[in-house]
Parts: structure tokens; C-alpha cells; sequence
DNA sequence: AATGAATGAGAATTCATTCAT
DNA sequence: AATGAATGAATTCTCATTCAT
């Protein structure tokens, strides 16, 4: 789980208040380029057009930069979800689902570029994987909850597993449909799709 | 690709061998606990029971470990592959390769501990994503080769694009098979052999 | 040519403009007691009462150190140069030329012990080296400039080849001057002025 | 003065002399390459064709291979003044002695290329600084008793002072002599003559 | 004697973080 | 609040020297 997040101030102005969310965007976009260990956080205060002291005003050190990032993305993604996988949407077709779903996600993904190395989750800086595991831990969650939905015979520990199963896939395919090659780029998502829905097809058919 | 891999110094002496190996081998392990960047080469040379001069004496520099690492996978890849991944087995039921390749490269990343993350190739240092996609290159390649031999008619497109997502699809649930939890791990992996099972029996039906 | 001197920040503060000048000191101070190669900037900083990392906010590294040097050096001497060798001196008898100049030289190395080493230029190290072919060439540049207007008829080829011999002769007996004999010391100002003296006369009356 | 020369093991067999006129060779080379602070005794060694280990046999440490080729030096510096500078020759004309002795130290310059840096003597490092002290005063000495043979009525005092001349003279305009313009080359030479017969004429009469 | 591997102190440089202005 | 200068521990890499074979 992500540290609480916890600001060294509270910005009183809403001046603070840009400035926090500049030195977000910054810091998004260069983890996103050097990753989180070479960021240097005279980085990201250039890039956001401010100077390191400033960056110190708001967050305690290089960690709660990450940490108030990552709460960022939970915010997000969490409404993306809202938009997908609600008791609502769980009665669409499943191939519905996976088309919004998956199109939303690209989407997200896009306009964070930051997100995908932590979700990725392979880092080796615990701090990292730790948040890569509770940006996964809540996707997974609304898989799970979908699932109670559509089954509810499933047992727990099988929903749990399906749940796993689609999201790390999803994870796995997804970055590939940022391929340069726009016929690649289509053919992955249309394969992810038969691929996931082929398999939860059955699953969810035999309980 | 992977640098050539040029040893500073060809080791003339049997010791030097040793040496070297055993650099490898601690090379690993640290890379394997706290990720490239934060390794550093004195941890390395203490690990090997070295000193770090003795490593420099070996290896240009940090990256050069890297690379004679990486070279280490391929090559011992590569052995895995021969033994899973050949015309003869390509003649055997579907269930039975998936059933032999999951095993061997279980075993192969569980001796391989600092395999995983530089296969998962979602690392912002160039050195190492380039490394990631040599070796998951050299994957996909075998997967082609094998659906050339059971479905010649596909076309080259179609052969990679179903290769790049077989092998993807494992890299990202073969790493949950090493959770704690005995059932769930014997899940992860029929569960995996499920679902790319459906998929490509169709697939290369259907062609 | 030595490189152009960009400091890696300009200062924005004047205490920085401060720091720049008193590393510099340092430096200077550093390199004339134990020679580039062997100063260490941790010495340098110590030195200005800095510490590294404040040397290394305004340097990019060491070799940026002795450029923004020979700069100075190269302002410093251009002032003395224009102090005794203009056009007007050129008429002055070549007595008192001889005078001023090895005068204003003494005194300016006096007071940048960093300068001599450089100066003499034999060091292997090829950035020293360079930066002391482009001191030594504003010197012979100077002394052509003078030759012209008290031998306009001269060839250009020889007005170099006496230029480089004035420079090199002066260049080779000054630092005789720092002598702990003071007899000695005067004897050798006399005696470099006589030996150019008798040369100069000669060879500009003959063209 | 260089520090009495003591191998660490006095060859016996004349293999081992040849070792070791090799890697005096060796440094010699290394040396007036990169200067002795950033010859490695690797590097000298290798240039051998022997092991450090094998250099070690022999020399103590880097210093003790300085202080060798020092005395090589000094021999060989020897031999030429034995040849130019004798009292025999201290009667011939000025002129021819300049002659002899210029083109015989240019000769020497060539073939021990380490020796010009140590003979400049503008270096830091102490120990250089003192071999080529030694070197000097080798040379002035040897000047200065050609002047008690021509000139026997001149003070020690001056006797020194334009022994000292001479030679950092002839020492700053002899390397000009290796400037790879032919005419220029020639032109230094010339020109180094009469710089030094002017003035050593009217000295020598005026005692 | 020779070889080449081993050692480790030391140097340059970086960067998170603090602090004076 | 903001700025940017200051700090110094930590890291990579080198090289003189020693030592096992």
C-alpha cells in the first residue's frame, strides 16, 4: 500500500495548490523517461518550471513524490473503472466489456505515462513494487467484484484467481498496442479480446 | 542485442575462470535484489568473495556484467528451447508443449533469479529494455518457428503476432506461479495452459 | 584554444559569483603546488573553503576548472599586454620596452602560480598542453603586432620565427627571476635584457 | 638528485639485463607519452612485452624506473659532452662549438624522447622536478668549465650566471627545433646560434 | 624468473536534502 | 513561498603493488 500521503504543507493558496499539481505532471513524465532511481529531483523542479526548494516545500523527499503520484492513479483509475465495471455494466455482453475496458485503459495509459513502469510491477525498489502491487491489487478487486456479479456461484479463491489471470493479461497486452505498427496495434487488442473472452466464456459458463 | 560481450581480459588462468563465473553468479543474485541501477559493483565483488578491483580486472565496467549475463541467458535459453522447442516436439499435442515449456522455464527463472526483470523489460534503462527485448526476441522467434512447423499456412503476420502474445501471456503469469500459496500456484499454471490452449487450438484451426 | 569556458550554472547569486572566484583561486593556488594531474578537486574545494559539491554546481568537472583558469589567464595577460605593448610603446627604445615588459611579466607571475606550469607547456597531458600553445600564441601574436611597427619591412615569416624566439627565450629565463639569490635574480633580468637586446638590435636593423 | 639507483635484484643472467634495458625502453616511451603521473606500470611493462610482475622483479617501484632512466640519462648526457665540450674543444671557435653542441643535443633529444619533459623541469611532481634539476646542472656545469678554460678571468658568480643562460636557452629553443615546418626548423637553429654568439662574444671579451 | 590475478585506497562525480537569503 | 547555493555520503572506476602458481 502507498504511504498515506501526507504533504509536508498544505498548500493555502491555490497557487500551492498549481504548484503541487505541476510538480506531479513533471514528476510523471520524468519517471516516465529515466525511471524512478535516475529522476533526479532537480529534474523534475526544472521541468515544472520550479526550483528544488520549492519541490521540498510540498512533498518531504523523492518518495513522497511517488507516493502522491500513485494516489493520483488510484484516483483515476478508479474512475475509469466507475465508467466500465459497475453492477450495471456487468450485465453487458462480455465482449462489450472488454472493448470499454480496454479502450479506456489505453486511454489511460496515454495520458500517464508514468503509470505503466510501476504497474508493471517487475521493479526491484520495494517502495515501487509495492505500489505497483496495490495499483494492481485494486484493478484486480473490481474484476472480482464484476465476477460476484455475473457468477455467483464461483467460489472466492477461483474468482480470485480469474481475476489475476485477467488483469496481469491484460497488463502483459496492453503496452504492445503502443506498437508503431498500426495494423500490429489493432490485431493485438482484437486478439486480447478473443483471447480473454474465449477463455472466460467457459469459465464463467461451467462456474 | 546485447553488446558482443568482450571480457576486458580473457582469463588465462584457471582462477580466472573461476573468477569470473562466480561474478556472474553474484552479479545475479544482487541484481536480482535491488535492480541494476542500485547494485553496486563493490556489492557485487564482496558477494563473489572479490575484491572490486579483481572485477575490473574482468569487466569493463557495470554494464559490461550486465551484458555477459545477458549472454549467460541466451545461451542457457537458448539449451532450454532445444530441449522443449524442436520439429519432433512440434508434433505433440498442444496440451503437452505448453506442459513442457511452462516447467522447463519455471525452472529456468528459478535459477535465474535476476532473469525475471530484465525479461519483464519494463525498465527505462535503455541498456537494460534492450536487453529485455533481445531475449523476449529470441522467444518469440522459437514460438514462429513452431506454429511454421504445425500451421504452414499461416501467414508470417499472423504467425507473430499469435507468437509475440503466447509469449507475453507467459512472461506475465508464469512470475505468479512463484507465489507462496501452493494452490494458487498449481492454478496459475493449468489455468495459464487453459487459456492459451483455447486460444490457439482455434487459432491454428482456423488458421 | 582552450575550450570556451561555460560554467555549468551561471551564478544567479553574488554570493556564487564569490564562490566562482575563490574556487578559482584555489585552483590556481592547487595546481601550481602539485600540478593538474594530481590536484583533486576535494583539495580545490577545501582550499576555497567549499565543499565539493558547491565546486561542482558551477564546474561541470575538473578540466572546466583549469579553462575558466587559462581564461583568466588569458584577460590578465591581454591587460598586461596592453599596458606595455602597444603601438605607441613601439617607439619607445627597446631598452625600456625590454623593461616594462619583464617587469609587468615578473609581476604577473607572481601572482598566478598556476600560470608557469601552463605556460611552459611541456606536459603530456594533451588539454594542458593546448591551453598552453594558445597562451604562448597570444604573446608571439603580441610581439609580431610590435615588430611590425618597428620593422614594417620584415617578412612576416621571419617576424613570426623572432617573435617565438622572444617569447620562448623570455618564457625560459623569468622563472629564473623567482631565484631565492637576490644578486642572482637581478643578474638574470639584466642579463635576458642584454642578450635580446643585442640580438633585437641587430636583426631589426638588418630587416 | 635522483636517489642512488638500486635495482631490486641485480640481474645475474644477461637475459635480465635485457629485461631490463627493455622496459627503460619502455618507460621511456610510455613517459613522453602520457607524462610519468599517467604512465601505469602496466602499460610499461605490456610496452615490454613483459608481466608487471616480471617489472617488480627488478624495480621497486614506479619512482626506482624514473630514477634508472634519470641515470641513463646522465650517462648518455655524459658521453655527449665528452664529445663537444671538452677542454680541447674549448679553444675552437665559438661558432663551431655552438654547432657541435646543438646538433649533438638534438640528436640525443630524438632518440631519448622522456627525456625533454624531465629536462624542462616545469613539473610539480617533486621528483621530477629534482631529476630534472640534476639533469641541469649536469649541463651547467659542464658549460661552466668551458668557460674557465676560455674565459679564465671571470668570476665564479658570472661564470654561473651565463653558464645558467645557456643552457635554458639552448633547452627552450631546442624543441622548437623539432616543429615539423623544415624551414622554421632550420630558421630556430640559425637563429639560437647567433641569439648566443652575439651575446657570449662581448661577455667572454669583457670577462 | 615469469606470469597474471588480487587487493584496496583514492579520485572524480552525482544527487537527495538542507539552509540562507 | 521561492530561489538557488551548500553539503557530503555514496558510487564507479583506476592503478600501484603484492602474491600465488
Amino acid at each position: 500500500m502507498p504511504r498515506k500521503t501526507t504533504l509536508r504543507r498544505q498548500p493555502v493558496q491555490e497557487r500551492g495548490q498549481h504548484r503541487i499539481e505541476s510538480l506531479l505532471d513533471a514528476a510523471d513524465a520524468v519517471f516516465a523517461e529515466v525511471g524512478y532511481e535516475r529522476a533526479t529531483t532537480n529534474a523534475i523542479a526544472a521541468r515544472a518550471g520550479a526550483s528544488v526548494g520549492s519541490l521540498y516545500q510540498f512533498f518531504d523527499d523523492k518518495r513522497a513524490l511517488l507516493d502522491a503520484l500513485t494516489q493520483r492513479y488510484h484516483t483515476q483509475l478508479r474512475a475509469v473503472h466507475e465508467l466500465v465495471l459497475t453492477p450495471e455494466t456487468a450485465q453487458l455482453p462480455l465482449e462489450e466489456i472488454y472493448d470499454r475496458v480496454l479502450r479506456a485503459l489505453a486511454d489511460f495509459h496515454a495520458r500517464n505515462r508514468g503509470f505503466q513502469p510501476l504497474f508493471h510491477g517487475s521493479s526491484t525498489t520495494e517502495e515501487l513494487a509495492a505500489a505497483g502491487r496495490a495499483l494492481r491489487e485494486e484493478c484486480i478487486n473490481r474484476v472480482e467484484q464484476m465476477l460476484q456479479v455475473r457468477a455467483p456461484g464461483m467460489s472466492p479463491e477461483r474468482r480470485r484467481l480469474l481475476a489475476v489471470i485477467n488483469v496481469e493479461v491484460i497488463r502483459a497486452l496492453l503496452p504492445l498496442s503502443e506498437s508503431a505498427d498500426e495494423q500490429f496495434r489493432e490485431g493485438v487488442l482484437g486478439e486480447t479480446k478473443k483471447l480473454l473472452l474465449g477463455y472466460m466464456a467457459k469459465e464463467t459458463n461451467r462456474i
